[in-house]
Order: structure tokens, then C-alpha cells, then sequence
DNA sequence: GCACTATATTTGTGGTGCCTAACTTCGGGG
DNA sequence: CCCCGAAGTTAGGCACCACAAATATAGTGC
């Protein structure tokens, strides 16, 4: 669709913008740089960068928003963000912690169809496999007994 | 243990190092150059990088190979791509092809932890649950009739 | 209306990673 | 022995992404 595939720092740039835009209706400079942990002029560069494939509007010191290409973008991250979080921790049962830093890496490198099946195969074992035991104590079992049989 | 992390860059030199000391006993610029799909001066440049955190080492115009440091770097790395090849594919059933290019993108995301949690639910999927039928093909299906329900 | 403060922006710097073009070194064939 | 092609290296440039410091703007309290 557009042009030059985002790199996973725009991306997180526009996740972020989605989540304030969602608390707040509008994301301001500052509220970004405090959610990603970076500087205002690092912002306002992504920004600009933004504004250049048209995925953000905002006019001088004002308000970012998203574009409805850039809303696109955003939702299709924060979906995959969603989908590798839940897999991580209710299917691989990650500490909370560990499974949302991963996702943070994750999400930027994993294509939709991968992300698609990997939200189906969560959905199996969670609903349909396994209806009396269940699938995460069955794993959670089977991978403690399995760490006593390897070495290290 | 060592200092900075590698970049996803540095560990696809490394990873190609491995690769080609595997297959040759050393690595020489131009099969790095050629694996990866840059130019020399690429490698180059790459190369001293690694060789500033004695990851590889090479006397001019010689040889690169790893050191200690380097082939356990690399091998971790290998072992993360091997992992999520073999769930993309056998787990997922994702086609051979995408497995192999996400899996490429993914392996410099995922932790040490989360590869071997993985690597223990293709086990316990592929040889202990559901002698019968098999996870492939019912996962197969039910990610074909989960795809008609959805718009699209 | 006038500071003052908070926020946004510009400017300049450093590090990475890639490229092309130009140069150096190595190794073999005449 | 010399020359030439292949391989490695250096030099210079561009894009990205972060930072600190300095500057510009907007909104608020007086």
C-alpha cells in the first residue's frame, strides 16, 4: 500500500501516539517522549518523519493525531503487540514482565500471517484442546520436568 | 557478560560467519559479502566492529574466523533461528519460505527464555499430545475453518 | 499587558549501517 | 619477473536515530 516499510522505532512512535490518542484524544510531544523514554527533539523528528508519509497531522506546537493511514498502521502494531503478548504468557506461560518486553521486540518482526495463525493456535489450545486439563498447566508441567532432563 | 548488546546487523554477520566456517573452515569477506547481500566495504566495516569486541578476528587481508567469545554468540544466535524455523513451520504450518524470512527478522527479538519455552511446545505438540491425529493436521484445519468465519 | 513556565522546535554532535568510487594488496599465468 | 584480475581496504557520502543545548512559542497567573 505505502511506500517504504516503517522501521520498528517509527512504529513504536505510532503505537504510542494510538495509546495516548485513545486516553487522551490527542497526543502531545511531551506525553510521547515520556511513554518511550526518549527526548522532545527525538520526538518531533519521528514526527517529522511522520508527517512525511502522512501518518500524523499536527501544526506547529500543536497536537499530533493520527491520519487514517497512520491509524491503520498503528492498530496493525498494537494487534500483533496484542496477539504476541497474550501467546507469550497465557500459551508459553511467560512471567508478565518477560512476555511484554519480548512483544516490544517481537511485534516489529513478525508478519500478519504469522501473527494470524499464531492468534488461532492460542485460541485452539486455549478453547478447544484439552477441555479438562487444560493446555497451560499441561505445558507448564511438561516444561518444568523437561528442564530437569537437559544438561546446564 | 559481554558489554553492549549485538545489533541485529552485527548478528547476521555473525551468524553468516558461523555459516561459512561451517562449510569452509573460514570465512572470507566476499562470501560474507555475498550470503548477506552487501557490499565489501559493508563487511568491512562490520568486521571491525566485532573485531573491537573480539567477537572475530582476522589479520589484514586474511581470513576472518570467530573467536570463543564469537562462535558462542553465534551459535546462540543459530539456535534461536532454528527454533522458530521449525515452529513457524511444523508448529504454525506456516509455507517454508515466510517461516524462513520471519524467523530471520524474529531471531534478534526473542529471549534466550521464550526461544527454549518454545522450543518445548513444538515438542510437546509434535510427540506427546494427541498421538492420533497429530497437531499439523488439526491445527490445519481448524485454522482453515476459523479463516471462513472472519470477514475477509 | 507582562512576565514566567511549560512545551515545542532548531541546531549541532555522535554512532550505526549502508552505498559508490578509488586505492592497496595478494596470488597466479605468461 | 611482471602484470593483471580478484579480493580487501579506505575515503567520502547519505540516511536514520538518539542526545544536549539553545531558541521560539503558547498559555497562565498576576
Amino acid at each position: 500500500m505505502s511506500h517504504a516499510p516503517l522501521s520498528p522505532q517509527m512504529e513504536d512512535y505510532l503505537e504510542a501516539i494510538l495509546a495516548l490518542c485513545g486516553e487522551h484524544g490527542v497526543a502531545r510531544v511531551k506525553d510521547i517522549s515520556l511513554r518511550l523514554g526518549v527526548t522532545s527533539p527525538s520526538v518531533v523528528g519521528a514526527i517529522r518523519g511522520l508527517k512525511r508519509r502522512e501518518l500524523v497531522q499536527q501544526e506547529p506546537y500543536g497536537f499530533v493525531r493520527l491520519t487514517a493511514q497512520g491509524e491503520e498502521a498503528a492498530r496493525s502494531v498494537a494487534h500483533r503487540h496484542q496477539v504476541l503478548t497474550d501467546f507469550l504468557e497465557n500459551i508459553l506461560g511467560l512471567e508478565h514482565e518477560l512476555a511484554a518486553r519480548d512483544a516490544c521486540r517481537i511485534e516489529h518482526a513478525v508478519s500478519p500471517e504469522t501473527t494470524e495463525r499464531l492468534r488461532a493456535a492460542a485460541e485452539l489450545l486455549q478453547t478447544e484442546l484439552r477441555p479438562g486439563l487444560g493446555w497451560a498447566k499441561a505445558f507448564t508441567q511438561f516444561y518444568r520436568r523437561r528442564r530437569k532432563h537437559s544438561t546446564s
